[in-house]
RNA sequence: GUGGGCGUAGCUCAGUCGGUUAGAGCGCCGGAUUGUGGUUCCGGAGGUCGCCGGUUCGAAUCCGGUCGCCCACCCCA
């Protein structure tokens, strides 16, 4: 033991290869389907001014942040959400920018509080946001990118569902309902809760804001059946909730027409909690119901302006690994980690290893990955290694190859061997003209890569 | 920050009423095998029973504290 051991600190990780793989994994999926869409990618300093995140969301914040004074005095945190880091960025340099603006993020974010399933102090978050359009397209655009990023991970339409709703249709509901407007943000804090307050806990919250029988009655059963039909049914002489259904019906529209019309589900509770937004607001969920949600966002269209920026309205979401992560293990959708080795070259006696060093490395120049025995091993434990670490072909050097200045590539999969002239083996490759183990034709370099899962 | 559950080998776990030297499977290392891998067989290493204290002749086991993990709450980025 030593004198003194040092372990990780709550609510972090390590990322050994075989949960850095699937990290990459997710990473990987995420920035080829929002690169698909024409996103950039941009990142930011993970350290900001701690004003940056108490202005927008108030003085108790703090308590959820890794904060403290800096060498200079400075109050600063560790970043908890990437919005307020894009908006202060926008802020400055957006005005010589053409919009729309798309840019998306794969930010690793801090949080100090008790960690808990899905929830720790760290993780890793797909930002993705559109700024400079106010027409609900860029609404279902950016849905459509959180939906495809689950997708592209292999996830269909019977493990997840996003579900939508519209700030601007609730107040209108309330409004609708009799409820004054300084009780409108009281009321959707009371609605984002619902489903885990219950029906009598809510009930009371609702009478307690001051809401009346029939307002606190039909709230409750739009809690309970929030559904698109109910909606309409119990508001049709109501004009303007009618009215302020309609973004969301051209929304749901969009989507259906590019096909993900079945992963979107209208749903009254989903309200989010951040202040900041202002209109269509959206959650992914596991349709199991078995985790937290694994995505949220929405329209927030007077942030910019808020931290000082041109006033540009703006939609986006944030998407975090770990939930994910969870849910891709329930479903065994992990790729079965991949080789890191082509090929593993073996010497017979002390005699080649020379001759293997300079075939290795010139098959290491070549693009192959290349290992073998870092200490003098009989021939039958010089395969087994090879076979351990996965490599395809062992190429065996002994004093009759060395003689004629030829290996013996042996395919790991098949058994057939094959001696060659080395210098065949660096020009024509280790498949050669013979095609053992035929590759598909991809460079040495791709071989052995994770199978992509493309979605259809 | 609050409440509950759980901490035994790298992993998953067993361990009787408090009783001798704490076990299994998997994994790891070595050998069977000095020109041919995967299977098999044999052997080995690895534990302060999370940590600290208490009760006891004796503690993995009982009690208290503490740390960590999990679950719920709070909060939700």
């Amino acid at each position: 033991m030593p004198p003194q051991s040092f372990s990780r600190l709550p609510g972090f990780r390590d990322f050994v290869p075989g949960e850095l793989a699937l990290r990459n994994h997710v990473f990987e999926t995420w920035r080829r389907v929002s690169t698909r869409y024409g996103f950039h990618e941009y990142d930011g300093p993970p350290l900001e001014p701690l004003g940056l995140y108490v202005e927008k969301s108030g003085e108790e914040i703090v308590e959820q942040l890794y904060n403290f004074d800096d060498k200079g005095g400075r109050p600063v945190a560790l970043r908890p959400e990437m919005t307020p880091t894009l908006a202060r960025i926008l802020a400055e340099r957006s005005r010589g920018m053409p919009k729309p603006i798309r840019w998306f993020s794969l930010p690793q974010l801090f949080r100090y509080e008790r960690s808990q399933r899905g929830r720790l102090r760290e993780h890793f978050q797909l930002n993705v946001d559109i700024v400079g359009e106010s027409g609900v397209a860029a609404d279902a655009e950016v849905l459509a990118v959180a939906v495809d990023a689950v997708r592209g991970l292999g996830l269909g339409e019977d493990d997840f569902v996003a579900r939508v709703n519209d700030r601007r249709l609730v107040t209108r509901v309330l409004t609708a309902l009799g409820v004054a407007a300084d009780r409108h943000q009281d009321c959707l804090a009371v609605i984002d809760k619902a489903s885990r307050a219950g029906a009598d806990a809510t009930d009371a919250k609702l009478r307690a804001l001051g809401l009346d029988e029939v307002a606190t009655e039909t709230l409750g059963g739009l809690i309970a059946d929030g559904t698109w039909e109910h909606m309409s049914q119990r508001f049709a002489r109501a004009p303007s909730v009618l009215e302020a259904m309609r973004p969301l019906a051209e929304h749901r529209a969009i989507l259906d027409a590019m096909g993900l019309g079945g992963y979107v589900e209208f749903d009254f509770t989903v309200v989010r909690g951040l202040a900041y937004y202002t209109g269509i607001v959206f959650e992914l969920f596991d349709r199991a119901g078995e985790l937290r949600a694994i995505c949220g966002g929405g329209r927030y269209d007077r942030l910019l302006e808020l931290v000082g920026g041109e006033p540009l309205p703006a939609v986006g979401f944030g998407m975090g690994d770990v939930v994910l992560a969870e849910l891709l293990r329930d479903r065994g959708l992990v790729p079965p980690e991949a080789p890191a080795c082509d090929c593993w070259i073996v010497w017979v006696g002390d005699g080649e290893r020379d001759l293997g060093m300079s075939l290795a490395h010139r098959l290491r120049a070549s693009g192959y990955r290349v290992m073998y025995s870092l200490r003098p091993q009989g021939l039958g434990k010089q395969l087994k290694a090879a076979n351990r670490a996965g490599a395809a072909y062992a190429v065996i050097i002994g004093p009759d190859e060395a003689a004629s200045a030829s290996a013996t590539v042996r395919d790991l999969n098949t058994g057939i061997q094959d001696t060659r002239p080395i210098e065949s083996l660096i020009e024509s490759g280790l498949a050669g003209d013979h095609g053992i183990a035929a590759g598909s034709g991809t460079s040495p370099s791709l071989r052995g890569g994770r199978p992509e899962q493309e979605e259809a």
